[in-house]
DNA sequence: GAAAACAATGAAATCGATTGCGTAATGGTT
DNA sequence: AACCATTACGCAATCGATTTCATTGTTTTC
């Protein structure tokens, strides 16, 4: 029952192996009779061709690789999720690869992807990336890489993001609306592209409104879970509690959330709060989310497609494009007016 | 820069390519001096093996595939987040397939995995799954399967899976003393043993207190959101409308939540609800949910251990065995008592 | 000093599938 | 009857790395 090849197929037909072959990928050499011969037998004796040993002849593998920085994260799964959909309809296979935010498996794991094993990558990066050595050796190689979300400007491929300025900039102008006039920002890493984006989008309404910007108002926030929602607390502990938290991203709304009830904060009464989250239970929550929804499955199966559309070329090199996506704002309780 | 073989390297340094390849798996046969030489020029010139080479000659592609039903789901994120860390740890590669709780697609893509493109297998069926002829021929083949969750009992292998009785009688039980006697189960398929066993653990408990089973209290929900939506308002809306609900999974209990909303009905005091689930906003839920959360990121790297503790063997023929890990009933206020 | 032992390297087979080219057999043409 | 086309198939090289088995040249041993 194990292990089928056209050789065992051939001896058992008592013919030679490339009419074997050419019978199965219905060459027109073959005569009719010959190839049925040798479909039925493959069949009954349930031959499967080996992925590599075709791999091996014709360069190329068939098989993509996703690299992210987190793998329980609501915005990377739904990512993953649309560029698997894109990948199964081509008969497409993803390796999945976590990056745990550090740079060093993020080196380590491209480093594997050379010579063969993929024919392209489509990764977001950690939020401790800084040099983009070893991604532009890997693309010297001959494997395409496609960003989303977290992306490197310095690399020319292509990258599909959200518009991160506006989106930020909309949130803050939505909190100011609400009545908020002291709002701190909760930054992820200042490495990343995105995080400064939305930085700059926030600071950007702050400064249209007038609102001055005392620098302790952003507050990094790289740490796990403990340290984040510590730091959180005494944020909110101080004597100066801001009015609003803006979030980049979801976990930190979260801790926001679990520091707010721990410490006795009322929300949205004391504290509003907004970020960029693809939750799906944000109008569940209590009180319910406010928050900037980025088109994830979306994104993974752009980044997907296009990658796809290169790979069909002989010489896959990706133009440099932007892709822009809009995300979308939904205002829930968490940032209702005060009566 | 790009594609070095050990051919290249080999015309590079006047050597042949059996030196060069011992010279990097350090071979005793080759003097220092050459080795060194030939490290130094690997290094240079970025060679990577090509892996599809090394997978033909032994017969082993260092991959494992990973099989969900479902990619946006927390609990198998959970549960391939800890297969995806044990697999890192090896140097295993981890390719990832959603079957969309789909019979035809889980058929399809096991038949892509045997003739070596993976080592082994994890994974949970689909809600359709009733025959395994697939999944044996991909065993008798010599690709070695571990279940977890939605296992196949008839199939001899391991397969971890969490109290799925106990739990559902426990939760069934925690309803009954919050004071609920009319308590509906909302099933996902009569197909799947974690939902047959579930169902039993709440119609035992449900004997043990002398409540009688009505069997309108069983409801299947197999369709999509939509449509499980509706069925449960059609409960939630009837002149018999129960006083509890007890969902199998996740994403049903949400729907309850969102039906109750739309439809006016106060939890917990109209009705309580209790879940498997793995949702870390559970407890900020409005009102918190009352959950059954497995262990499922361990359950993960425990199929992983398993098979890649078969996988060193030279026939990885695994034995059947049964890990059963326990799960943790969470209360909460959606299960609260009525003062 | 001849034989044996050893150290360092290379040639070639192998894994499984593909494919360009060669060739035998058949039929048709003049 | 000699020739050419066509059909149907097999041989062998190839992809890249590994590994067994020679094959050199050098050193040791009696």
């Amino acid at each position: 029952m194990s292990k089928v090849s056209l050789r065992d197929l051939a001896k058992a037909l008592d013919v030679s192996i490339s009419t074997v072959s050419k019978a199965l990928r219905n060459s027109y050499e073959i005569s009719a009779e010959t190839r049925g011969r040798v479909m039925d037998a493959a069949r009954e004796m349930g031959y499967h061709p080996n992925p590599y040993a075709g791999s091996l002849r014709h360069h190329k593998s068939k098989t993509i690789a996703l690299l992210v920085p987190e793998l329980t994260n609501n915005f990377f799964i739904q990512a993953i999720s649309g560029a698997e959909s894109v990948a199964q309809e081509r008969d497409y296979h993803i390796l999945i690869y976590n990056t745990h935010e550090q740079y060093q498996k993020e080196e380590s794991i491209i480093g594997h992807l050379g010579n063969g094993r993929v024919d392209g990558v489509i990764m977001s990066l950690t939020s401790e990336t800084g040099r983009y050595d070893h991604l532009n050796e890997l693309i010297q190689s001959g494997v395409p890489i496609v960003f989303f979300d977290r992306i490197a400007h310095e690399i020319e491929t292509a990258k599909i993001t959200t518009d991160d300025f506006t989106s930020a900039f909309n949130g803050t102008e939505h909190l100011i609306r609400q009545g908020c006039r002291d709002i701190a920002f909760l930054s992820l890493s200042d490495s990343l592209s995105i995080d400064n984006k939305r930085k700059q989008g926030y600071l950007e309404a702050l400064n249209k409104h007038d609102l001055n910007l005392s620098s302790s108002r952003i507050v990094r926030c790289e740490g796990d879970e403990v340290q984040n929602k510590a730091r959180i607390m005494a944020l909110l502990g101080s004597d100066q509690r801001p009015d609003a938290i803006f979030a980049t991203v979801e976990k930190l709304a979260l801790s926001t959330y679990n520091a707010a009830r721990e410490i006795g904060v009322g929300i949205p009464d004391q504290l509003k709060v907004i970020c960029f989250s693809n939750l799906r239970t944000a109008p569940l929550l209590n009180p319910s989310l406010t928050t900037i929804t980025q088109p994830a499955f979306q994104m993974g199966a752009e980044a997907a497609t296009v990658l796809f559309k290169y790979l069909e070329k002989k010489r896959p090199v990706i133009q440099n494009e932007n892709i822009i996506l809009k995300s979308e704002l939904i205002p829930r309780d968490s940032t209702r007016k005060n009566s």
